[in-house]
DNA sequence: GCGACAG
DNA sequence: ATCTTGTCGC
């Protein structure tokens, strides 16, 4: 049941998983910093116009300089449906092969969704963490679940999110005036650890340098990948 | 029943 | 996420 056959099966693991999710603080120093992001792409119209794929892309990065030193991708059809809350299942399965694939494993892994910022404790970082026992962080540009005050429009102001009437993550104003991040901590991660990682992370933009590259790397590789396999299916 | 709803 | 052109603003 690695694979769950149905949303209600995927539940059913993720409360499983959900107890395994540990929080502490990060690693004090560690060396590098992995990123991760997936890009979709469909075939053209045909006969297998509905298929999907995904391209995942994981960058690892020095730290703190954050020079690139490694990268892996991976091409994957998609198996599971989106629907929120059940995001990693989606997305996990294609990123595990691209770990595989890194000849430099990061310390720390920086994700593209929520961590514990979730309705039932365990989003894609989190996931992703127990799966792998590596320290991960969630970074989400939306909010899934919980509440929060209003937050001052200066960067670098921070509010905690709330879930069931408990801190589950920190709203974070990485540049002034732009929409916040959703930060909470994956696994092997508490808050104040994981928002400090997220802060020094942060260049000219509003998403952090490392998951801005990745996010490119995927948008480059989906474009190469969804010509090549068009091309193929002309032959 | 009516909204909300990561990527 | 993805499909898409121009366009308002710093």
């Amino acid at each position: 049941m690695f694979v769950p056959e149905s949303p209600k099966d995927a539940i059913r693991l993720q409360k499983e998983l959900a107890g395994k999710v540990v929080i502490c603080p990060l690693p004090a120093n560690f060396r590098f910093l992995g990123a991760s992001d997936l890009g979709y792409f469909s075939l053209p119209a045909g006969d297998r116009g509905k298929d999907r794929f995904c391209v995942a892309v994981i960058l690892v990065f020095d730290w703190p300089d954050l020079n690139l030193v490694d990268e892996a991708s991976h091409v994957a059809s998609v198996t599971f449906p989106y629907v929120p809350g059940l995001l990693s299942f989606r997305e996990v399965p294609a990123m595990l092969e691209a770990w595989r694939k890194l000849c430099i494993k990061p310390d720390v892994f920086l994700c593209d969704g929520q961590g514990i910022a979730h309705p039932r404790g365990i989003g894609l970082a989190s996931h992703l963490g127990v799966i792998l026992d590596i320290p991960t962080v969630g970074c989400a540009k939306k909010r899934l679940c919980g509440t929060h005050d209003e937050l001052p429009l200066q960067k670098g102001s921070r509010t905690p999110l709330f879930f069931q009437g408990r801190q589950v993550g920190v709203v974070y104003r990485s540049r002034t005036g732009v929409k916040p991040l959703y930060i909470s901590p994956g696994h092997r991660a508490d808050i104040d650890s994981s928002v400090k990682v997220v802060e020094k992370c942060i260049g000219k933009y509003r998403i952090p340098e490392p998951l801005r590259q990745a996010h490119r790397r995927a948008a480059d590789l989906t474009r190469k990948a969804k010509l090549f396999r068009s091309s193929e299916i002309l032959c």
